[in-house]
DNA sequence: CGTGCGGCCTCACGTCGCGTGAGGGTCAAG
DNA sequence: CTTGACCCTCACGCGACGTGAGGCCGCACG
């Protein structure tokens, strides 16, 4: 009467109807989760209404992101409601942590593109009226390529302005404690110079890992750049070029020439 | 000087340390992700802080959902933005898909605690005066626990108001069908009354599958309960009697003895 | 000096839901 | 009789490890 003559549909057939693969179709066979009713003489499968309506429901409850042994349990007398609430906590339990994993990922985005998190006037309180927002630009034009921005950034995204300003405060310490060892006439190449330059190398690390070499092409910059220059000038006059012998000399205690000395 | 004495921690300790298990490091290894500084004579890995600070970058964009392979190419220096973005991206696709999960589980839960999605003025309208909302919630508490109910709650929460509007308008023109059929004369166990059996089974197998077994308990359901009945009597004096003839008769043309008849 | 116990090593399989071949039979049309 | 589209059964691959199995290593205790 309602006229499907036949045994049933093959896969191909039955997976075109339920617009699934046929590999789907073959896996819930394989895992007993929808069987075929029968088989042709020459080993064919053969999907009846009975199986296409159980698939059906499977796909059903695939759509809502239930694991098949969950679906095959609950389409044989199974505690449907039960699953469903179970199955919406897991959901909205996931949904949080993507949330936590996107809020993270636009802060790192953030830090990478503005280099740092905090506001213009954030930023004024906190490095004090010497500091121009705009630096950070301009460090983020000439080294965001580099893979030390890179560290800088990925640490910048995990602080707060309190954590800045501790870090702010070390490095006013670091120096007030430079430009006093430098009236104290304290000698590149000491012991008390280089252990300094160890405190510099540090301080730094904290931004990204500062190698020997590293710190000696941060030193030229010192130099080089009439404001950082004028920076170490403020504390102390020649603070700038004496701490650039202080660090030659402690890279050449550890084996770096500064002449040759190269970033990375 | 910074009394890391030793040639780095074994796996153990630095898996303590990074709060991962063993087994992630060996993983990682395997993978070329984070391979250990050395080994010691005895073979075990030996991880130095340049390693452990890998392995905490690492960690870093693990936690924000990046594949390990991604990290992998991000740590050699790929592009981090990029990756973020993209990133980014994939994690809000998900989130949308998980939501629109929810929202199904969602209607789903209902479907199954309220019978209809609909409001009591919706039903009003649809199933017309006579109906009375809290027959949804008796159905329910009768047959909750079967496996029918279960279908009909499944295809109940992908229907909106105009899907019950034209099932409520074929149910209705099946009631003036048989109605007219049996004033017309027309003989249980005849063709004419066996298709019009067929119909009504059918009609049923909107809302889950219904045998001819099923069939016959329905047809008794009709004429034991005064509900039923009485719907039935409105239409015309003696049908909720003369349909359950018309059903029973097809039933035993398909086998089935209605008077042993049992549902399942 | 042996002995135990905890940590380390290297395979190697299991997870979940299929995708993607490999190698070979089946079916209807030309 | 061939061709091409279908079907069959293995069986590996993915991603990020978990979980043993079987065996070596190191240190403390008797």
């Amino acid at each position: 009467m309602t006229a499907t003559d036949d045994a049933g549909l093959t896969v191909g057939e039955a997976a075109g109807s339920l617009r699934v693969t046929v590999r789907t179709l073959h896996h819930w066979h394989e895992i007993g989760l929808v069987a075929p009713g029968g088989r042709s003489a020459s080993g064919y499968r053969l999907y009846g209404a009975a199986d296409l309506a159980r698939a059906q429901r499977v796909q059903l409850y695939r759509e809502l992101g239930l694991p098949l042994e969950e679906i095959g349990a609950l389409l044989d007398g199974g505690d449907a409601s039960a699953s469903l609430i179970e199955q919406r906590d897991r959901l909205l339990t996931r949904i949080d942590e993507l949330r936590a994993m996107v809020n993270g990922v636009e802060r790192m985005i953030d830090a990478g593109s503005r280099g740092l998190l905090l506001t213009a006037r954030q930023q004024a309180e906190i490095f004090g009226p010497g500091w121009d927002p705009a630096w950070v630009d301009e460090a983020r034009e000439r080294y965001g390529d580099s893979a030390q921005w890179s560290e800088y950034a990925e640490r910048a995204a995990g602080r707060d302005a309190s954590d800045w300003q501790g870090i702010a405060e070390t490095m006013r310490s670091l120096d007030a404690d430079l430009a006093s060892a430098m009236r104290e006439g304290v000698e590149p190449g000491s012991d008390a110079a280089n252990a300094l330059a160890e405190r510099h190398r540090d301080t730094i690390s904290t931004h990204f890992a500062c190698s020997h070499a590293m710190q000696v092409c941060l030193a030229r910059t010192y130099v080089d750049d009439p404001r950082f220059t004028a920076h170490y000038e403020a504390f102390a006059p020649g603070l700038a070029a004496w701490l650039q012998r202080v660090i030659d000399a402690n890279a050449r205690a550890h084996g770096v020439d500064p002449a040759t000395a190269v970033w990375e």
